[in-house]
DNA sequence: TATGAATGAGGTTTCATTCAT
DNA sequence: CATGAATGAAACCTCATTCAT
């Protein structure tokens, strides 16, 4: 790793601890194992270093993830996105509870830009598909569940150990739904 | 208004605009028209004021919401939690800004505490009464949605504009399950 | 002397010992023997505490010169305006070694507002009446000769040594010149 | 141009527009389109450049300025001296304008050294010869308005108007002052 | 109660310089 | 000869807090 990529991973774990206002750039540098001087050689300052750390996680989160919303039929896109936060978040926790730390950040909402958005229109048409009279209403109710649990995973760890059965109980209950819609 | 006040609601203000860390008592005490001493001599740091800012932002969310939650049936318990979100916004829009903005201050995140805790068995129960099979689990989900609403009501100002219409569609749709389900 | 008036005489030392740049708030400070936080405090930033010094330098100045160029007739008139350069510099030098240093910042470059421009208008109807064919060059002269002669004076220290017979020498000339073009 | 030499005139360039203390090595290397690095190797240090910088600059200047103040006849030497500093500016601006703001650096104050200093005294002797009664003095005051005129041609842009009129004022002044003298 | 003056500690950033390649 | 990566020291500035009045 270079220490450039150790700034840029320093600094996600700590601005994942402690949120970006209360890292210092010496800490930062500390963690990297590396000279203060350096953040700004590489990332010319503070916000720099944070656009960096964004584009990495994003880059990170999309290389693992790849295709994971692909599925044949309506009704597994639906189960597919309902899990999307969990294990999205398994696989890099760090990012997300960055996120998190973030959330006011007028640089770091893009999680919406990037994962909700463009899932926002197919969801509501997998579910006009499978009968629901309020598809939008319906997708927008999805996806308000999706954007809290990543968020409750990122920063409650209690909230962790029930999850996975949460996620599955809301699956199966859209399996029950749409049954029933489709009678 | 006394001038100790004058300070608490300054600080919610700018906890609510800029954050906690972003907000200097310097700045707080300009916003007061007061000087930056008296902070020191009212509340002892910068966290006591957070302390009374929260204390007091407490004190008149309950205030104006007594006995919010009563109802004679077990469907419109239901009913009122599920709009919980929107009307507490509603009254104190500033407060909730400050509870998004503290999502990580360790002395913040007392909503989950104050709102959500104490309602959750009693939610659990009343599905219970109505015939939901899993009354905790879906106890859990409609409380995941209550906590993503006043979050994205509090962060993001497009989300404002059709909050009503989807709290009515949830609404409607439980209305709808829950007679279903005790057929 | 408050701690404020400290720190803008400090700065007026170091400012003409080693010029703007080479000068830190730090030193500053520690030469007013005051905390480096109160030059922020009281000039915002370090050109703020510049200003301050133009500003204090300014008035030092004018107060103890008024009506330094009032005279009844135009010779000592033009005497007088010869002879200012060596007058001002010796009541205030080190004001004037800091102009020197300051030369090309471009807040500090109001000795010629201030001093030199409202001169040369009344100096050249001065020469007018003495009899000048062209006054408005002979003015403009003069005045170069002016200008030089206390930037010599802040930066060399031999050039004091011979000043004052040089003053004396021009200002006989112009004695002796006027002489010829009024026979 | 060499590498070297790009680095030298970038130099030149900088010091001229911001003063050296103003100008960083980065800022000179990337104007230079040459790596910070290269200015260690070959100049040692910045200081160093400095003096690389003055050495070019005068070796230009002399270059283009052999015998400039070679004549047959004491008055036209006279003539001479006092358009020197016009006819250097005008060569090498950039040059003045770099010496005009190193004033008070101790490196770089050698343009008395150099180009004042020698004429001093031949200076004088013409003028003992064109009849002048104190030669010395008449001497020093001549110098004086030089050494102004080129510092103010550096650093004051307006005054290169008029400048050539005042220079050819002062020349004519003297033309008839010295006819004057020997009658 | 209220304030203006003052400060120590720490924050981000700049800079001249070094070194391995 | 030339560079990119790296750094220690110091610069300007911010901030929560103290204290005398």
């Amino acid at each position: 790793m270079t220490k450039k990529e150790s700034l840029v991973y320093a600094a996600m774990e700590l601005f994942a601890e402690n949120g970006f206002e209360k890292t210092s750039t010496a800490n930062i540098a500390k963690r990297a194992q590396v000279s203060e001087a350096l953040i700004f050689k590489h990332f010319t300052n503070k916000d720099g270093l944070l656009d960096a750390v964004l584009k990495q996680g994003y880059a990170d989160v999309l290389k693992s993830n790849k295709n994971m919303l692909e599925s044949k039929d309506p009704l597994s896109f639906v189960h597919r996105v309902i899990e999307l936060p969990y294990v999205l978040y398994l696989k890099h926790p760090l990012f997300w509870k960055m996120q998190a730390q973030l959330q006011t950040h007028p640089k770091a909402n893009h999680a919406q830009e990037h994962f909700v958005k463009p899932v926002k229109s197919i969801l509501a048409n997998s579910l006009r598909n499978l009968g629901y009279s309020n598809p939008d209403k319906e997708s927008e109710l999805i996806l308000t569940v999706v954007d809290s649990v990543w968020k409750k995973l990122a920063v409650d760890d209690n909230f962790n150990i029930g999850a996975k059965d949460l996620i599955k109980y809301i699956q199966d209950k859209y399996t029950i739904e749409i049954k029933q819609e489709n009678k």
